[in-house]
RNA sequence: GCAGCUGUAGCUCAGUUGGUUAGAGCGCCUGACUGUGGAUCAGGAGGUCGGUGGUUCAAGUCCACCCAGCUGUACCA
């Protein structure tokens, strides 16, 4: 290689935030979509996806916040000059899918899908650029009961995949119970749209910063640790201890309503001043007894007014399910894994497509973290999973039988291989090792003589590798692991080392 | 975006107050030990020291700018 090739040589790296997977991680995933599919289709719930693209418009121009139209989105023009984007979630997506085939579609319509979806962020630990989500969605049904059953299928999705009761908590709370007390504190109406984002900003980074945290972000502004300013919302004293008296106790009521007492400067209760306040909270007080006619209690789901939800499209209840155990990162310090599953209700979503309104409430679980922290939990199976059975090529010249031996095992179902590379015996077996195999066929010109061949387990070789000192002893006990039989044997020998093992191939 | 920290081999890192040809461990490749993954032994590949410019007889080391990464913060529809 000269100079020059060195130069233009490519670097073989990804851009961030991106990550490739292997093939541990691809079991894994595949494991848990399909314990969480069972319960979504327990639930009712039938499969649909929609492609990764989309136009622009159809995800997400309904934004009151207007400043950053493209921010955070990966785009691209067609060749028709119209924009096109990566979905950054599965809703706006299936909002449009249903409103393109709502005189097909039964209604209420339960439907839920999988897929990657894509944020052009600043990623971080646990955050990604391009990450798998997990929705259910019911379009056309206003019924609480709709979302008191999201509810409860998140709660038994999360113990579906092996979190015990009381390790999750699914957390509910309203757009309408946030939006009233701002209402009556003056914040309602059009014009104050803007500083209502940043109360909710601020309140949704109350397990973080503390109360006193926010009560600064509330006001004129926060600085932080590294020297930087936060500009506040601006409120006035009064405004901000209204606001806070919500989550006096940290937000958590169990399945007590909020803030029913807490009275405005004119002695007034907030319940009286905002009948959106009263629309939520009649809202939570119906998910609450639904939820407790069916023995979902406080130890599963819980009514928590610190819950905001970002996006921006929520209009009633919304949902957030949080693991309560501590984790660990690799360095030893604790991990906030933050959320891993969300959604709620957003009735004007699928109307923007159509000229009357349709409601629809929904649930999306971050899969990508969720699962990074089930590792944690060792709930995830991180080993590699093995490989084929690899037919060790031997006498060069006779590799049609080798391949034959191959297609023997195939034919009765197993995973096999010939090895194809150049690689003397040791190294195919350095191959075979690296491939995860559970057991290797030999046949050199000793077992054909015999019409034999030999079949190594390297799962009880690699035991015995560990053993010894020397070289003589490392091949005595190799030995040990391995067992010649006569070839019409080959499969039911190979069968049994499989059945040793617990390996099954289907 | 803002702030702080960090960039030397595939990975983890040494590299003195500037001073010959930039090192180690691990990993990788080849070979030996009669046809066996491990161990051991012998050899090998791999770096314009993040980039550009500057100071200097001399820069991995000092200075400026840029780029990238990490952490915090903001944003996260």
């Amino acid at each position: 290689m000269n100079a020059d090739e060195k130069q233009n040589r490519l670097s073989a790296r990804l851009p961030r935030g991106l990550d490739d997977r292997g093939p541990a991680e691809i079991a894994a995933t595949r494991v848990m979509l399909d314990k969480i599919r069972v319960v979504y289709e327990r639930y009712g719930f039938e499969p649909v996806e929609t492609p990764a693209i989309e136009y622009t418009e159809a995800l997400g121009k309904f934004l009151p916040d207007q400043d950053r139209p493209n921010a955070g989105v990966f785009s691209f023009q067609d060749d028709d000059e119209q924009w096109l984007s990566l979905r950054y979630d599965l809703t706006a997506p299936l909002a449009r899918h249903v409103a393109a085939n709502f005189d097909a579609l039964p209604k209420p319509y339960r439907s839920y899908r999988h897929g990657y979806v894509f944020r052009n962020e600043k990623p971080g630990p646990g955050r990604f650029r391009q990450f798998m989500q997990c929705d259910a969605d019911t379009v056309g049904s206003a019924s609480p009961a709709a979302d008191a059953e999201i509810c409860m299928m998140a709660a038994d999705t999360m113990e579906a995949l092996g979190i015990p009761r009381g390790a999750y908590v699914v957390k509910v709370n309203s757009r309408k119970i946030l939006d009233g007390v701002l209402e009556s504190i003056g914040l309602g109406g059009y014009e104050n749209a803007g500083r209502r984002l940043t109360v909710l900003r601020a309140i949704d980074k109350l397990d973080r910063l503390g109360v006193e945290g926010v009560r600064h972000l509330l006001g004129p502004g926060r600085k932080d640790e590294s020297g930087d300013f936060t500009k506040g919302a601006g409120l006035e004293t009064w405004q901000a201890g209204v606001i806070l008296g919500i989550f006096r106790d940290g937000g958590d009521k169990g399945f007590d309503l909020i803030a029913t007492s807490i009275a405005l400067p004119d002695g007034k209760a907030v319940r009286e001043a905002s009948e959106l306040y009263r629309a939520g909270s009649d809202e939570l007080d119906e998910i609450r007894s639904l939820l407790l006619a069916s023995d979902y209690g406080p130890d599963r789901i819980r009514i928590d007014g610190t819950v905001v939800r970002g996006l921006e499209y929520y209009t009633g209840p919304v949902f957030e399910v949080e693991l309560t155990f501590p984790v660990q990162g690799d360095d030893g310090r604790p991990v906030r894994f933050g959320s891993v599953a969300g959604g709620g209700r957003y009735d004007g979503l699928v109307g923007r497509f159509r000229g009357e309104a349709v409601p629809a409430t929904g649930f999306s679980i971050g899969v990508s973290r969720l699962m990074a922290a089930l590792t944690h939990l060792g709930k995830v199976d991180a080993r590699a999973p093995p490989g084929p059975v690899v037919v060790i090529v031997f006498e060069r010249e006779r590799i049609a039988d080798y391949q034959s031996m191959v297609t023997a095992l195939r034919n009765a179902g197993m995973r096999a291989e010939l090895y194809l590379g150049a690689g003397k015996f040791g190294a195919q077996m350095k191959y075979a090792d690296k491939r995860n195999a559970p057991c290797v066929v030999i046949q050199g010109s000793d077992e054909r003589a015999k019409g034999e061949v030999t079949i190594k387990d390297l799962i009880v070789g690699a035991e015995l590798a560990k053993l010894e000192k020397g070289r003589d002893e490392h091949l005595k006990n190799q030995a040990q692991a391995q067992r010649a039989v006569p070839q019409t044997q080959l499969v039911s020998a190979v069968a049994e080392v499989l059945a040793r093992h617990g390996i099954a191939w289907t």
